[in-house]
DNA sequence: ATGAAAGCGCTAACAA
DNA sequence: TTGTTAGCGCTTTCAT
């Protein structure tokens, strides 16, 4: 039963060649007999000869495997990160190994260390948090970093993300636009890029207009991880601070938040407050979640270009393996800012 | 610069010792002196070695890896299987494979020669369609393999996935118990047991209560596939449909559906229809993906067993490893009825 | 055009 | 306890 699988030897032997011909009339090599060539590749299929790309990496030295190294499947902007980087690394003849981390750093440096052990390629990673050394070291040990997403400066790795900062810029210019004059932005409690970026955009946004708040208008929102597995984000999170501010006294004219999961939680203070997007709030998000343009009122948030990360992501890992040096590239993609009923104080009822 | 990887011969050189010795010193063996160990261990250290997995593997014959084949990973529920089969699969040493289909047949039968060719010691797969025969083929040739989500009762092999039949029962029970006379049922129109399973528990409950419908009460909802990548399902596909329910004359007292995301689209065609849920239809769910709680109304669905198959899943594929012959095992989990304000048929307003 | 020999990095016999 | 030999399955010299 248990019919140990078939070799080139067992090729060779079969047909009385030596399994270095077998190889290569089987890798297609030109110095082989029309002939020879015909009988190996039928034998080959008789037998049901399958290659053992174990042990061709192994002489070859190439893994002919990418790496990818995320926080969060769960998290719809990296599920599409892995399909798209899945599928663009296949087309180029590489399998994908992936490591799941759950935002602890712990399982950040296992995974540099399993990647490194196996000898992939390349890695694409959604780094943990911004002590990232050991991909720094990684790198340095041969096999090529991209980050994904966060960038940490301090590393002096390949960088493709979303421009966060432009993106946040013009959601709270759209914002302002429609009339708003007192503006908060919510964001999770995480100490990477994209927040950071985001954050700095909405108030870069809110000075330009000349609108100094009275506090601070940026509030962090302690994220509860412990079912990280299960959930992107919680929307749940995001209510208890939107019914402090629902409840404060003074209502914002809008409310920005990190992401459309939190939207939610704003969705629902606001109804429970008797209170409504748009007539009483605007209210803008991230991401654009397939949910956003159904919810009630429909959700204005910013597209991701979650597709082009990826596919670029790839392309520049593909070059780096092929050994280009050079000051590592850091590329923040443009994003579109996708206007629905929630932010919309004109005239016109949802169609 | 690229300064060649150390290698167990290294080690041995620098010591003067054989490689062999060093090899049984870094892998624990017994047979090997405490003071040669503890050197060997401190060189290995200083030289910065790491050893080859790659190597490893191929002597040993085994890849300590596993294949996981999915569909589509923005899926909410494959991406939770993700996780937690990566998850379990590290806590026992091994990595992960991943591969993606995208519902299409060329790209199953490729994965599974992708899984051949690395010799994976096991496979987790949501298979694409009916034609699963290569999966057979790959389990008969040595590497195991389990089937998730998707039952084809053709294939000889393990199977784990959702009592979607007694869950589609209990739902549309408990929709006929709030007083619901004639219901409909919107299901993608995809082949798969999923979608027979719930079809079937829902026409059954229904015969069961001796709702005997004048049409046929199940919808098929044309699913377009163009952009799986990005999406999971498509609200827009059943809104579609609700618009011809809605429209239709006599409105259904209760609407089923596959999965939430067309929950969505029958929120918005009600909406429009100046109709809602509970007062005018109730409806229910499948999948109590994060946003269905936080809809207005929150909308009633069953929670799927995803963190549970998964780990289970794992743990028949590492049995299976391990040489436990015997049929191959069918198991169907229960999942929950999450009861929200969307089928809540009684007094109260939500609280 | 083909074969023989060597080696990728590691582990598993078998000796010593 | 340690070293020697052999081999996992494949590719790549180098001869022939």
């Amino acid at each position: 039963m248990e019919s140990r699988r078939v070799t080139l030897k067992d090729i060779a032997k079969s047909l009385g060649v030596s399994v270095n011909t077998v190889s290569r009339a089987l890798t297609g090599k030109d110095s082989v007999g029309e002939d020879t060539r015909t009988r190996i590749k039928e034998e080959a299929r008789r037998l049901g000869y399958v290659p053992n790309s174990m042990a061709r990496s192994l002489v070859l030295g190439s893994a002919m495997t990418l790496g990818l190294v995320i926080t969060n499947p769960s998290n719809p902007f990296y599920a599409r990160l892995i399909s798209t980087i899945e599928q663009r690394g296949r087309v180029h003849g590489y399998s994908l190994m992936l490591l799941v981390t759950e935002e602890s750093q712990d399982g950040d440096e296992a995974a540099a260390e399993t990647l490194l052990r196996w000898g992939v390629d390349g890695a694409l990673v959604v780094p943990v948090q911004s002590d990232g050394e050991h991909w720094d070291r990684l790198d340095e040990s041969g096999v090529p970093v991209v980050c994904l997403n966060r960038d940490f400066p301090a590393l002096e790795l390949d960088f493709i993300g979303v421009d966060y900062d432009n993106a946040a810029y013009e959601a709270t210019r759209h914002l302002i636009d429609g009339g708003a004059r007192s503006l908060c932005l919510l964001e999770e409690d995480l100490p990477i890029s994209p927040v950071a970026d985001r954050t700095a955009g909405f108030r870069r946004a809110l000075a330009d207009a000349g609108l100094g708040a009275a506090g601070d208008p940026v509030l962090s929102v302690p994220t509860r991880r412990q079912e990280s597995l299960a959930l992107p984000w919680d929307p749940g999170d995001a209510y208890r601070i939107a019914q402090d501010i629902v409840s404060g006294g003074d209502l914002p004219d809008a409310i920005m938040v990190g992401n459309d999961y939190f939207a939610l939680g704003v969705y629902r203070a606001l109804n429970e407050a008797g209170l409504s997007a748009p007539r009483d709030v605007l209210v803008g998000g991230f991401g654009d979640h397939p949910f956003a343009a159904y919810l009630s009122p429909p959700l204005t948030t910013v597209r991701l270009p979650a597709a082009d990360i990826g596919t670029t992501a790839v392309d520049v890992l593909l070059r780096r393996m092929k050994g280009s040096a050079g000051q590592p590239e850091k590329r923040r993609l443009p994003s579109e800012l996708v206007v629905r009923a929630s932010s919309r104080t004109g005239e016109s009822p949802p169609t």
